[in-house]
DNA sequence: TGAATATATGATAATATATTCATATGAAAA
DNA sequence: TTTTCATATGAATATATTATCATATATTCA
């Protein structure tokens, strides 16, 4: 293999351990956590999600924003509310990794 | 482990969610995922590790540490050196499925 | 249009986390 | 033993992250 593959494959691993990093840090956080896993109950806005959790507007708002950008929540606007959900099925696998993991 | 207004939490339910926070916060860290994906290669020595991922011996071995409490990696004594390797499968699993999930 | 409601955002302060440096420990070789 | 090598650890500093407060924005409805 000629070095420039070289380099460039070891560049790209990693830049997608820092993503990999990136996405990870999503679930490190007990109130993101408990975000993603009130929305495995399906669709929910901005103020139903505060209630469940017992969190303020403000912090849910900001914690909505950094799963957002990160691609592991989606939303849409439904008259005064946005709803949010999950982006797709590997937030759930992956936390349901997790879980086995430390069940055992 | 937990922070405070975590350990006023009771239900168990809860307690499930912070454990699984405090897992993923394991591989929240661009550090600790290079041990972890080096370790993907086999048991290795902190050296080994040291000069794979390029860092101090003093700060991989902080995460080493880490890493150890939270049951992510082993490690048994080798004559002069200690060799780590991964504590279970669910960890390659976690990290395969997360690699899945970013390269969509 | 203006008021009411739902959500987003910027700044700040509190807290957590990672890296570095110096040094300690512990096993093995001399 | 004493020395050397490999790893661990405590303290301090640097950096990142989070929650809160005040306020801004956007939509609906009177």
């Amino acid at each position: 293999m000629h070095t420039q593959d070289e380099y460039l494959l070891k560049d790209m691993e990693e830049e997608e351990l820092l993503d990999l990093a990136d996405l990870f840090k999503m679930s490190a956080d007990s109130t993101r956590i408990r975000i993603l896993y009130d929305l495995f109950e399906g669709e929910k806005n901005v103020g139903e999600i505060c209630e469940d959790i017992e969190m303020n507007q403000s912090a849910v708002s900001h914690q909505l924003k950094a799963l957002k950008t990160a691609k592991l929540v989606k939303s849409k606007r439904d008259g005064k509310s946005i709803l949010y959900s999950l982006a797709d099925d590997h937030v759930k696998t992956i936390i349901a990794m997790g879980k086995e993991h430390i069940e055992e």
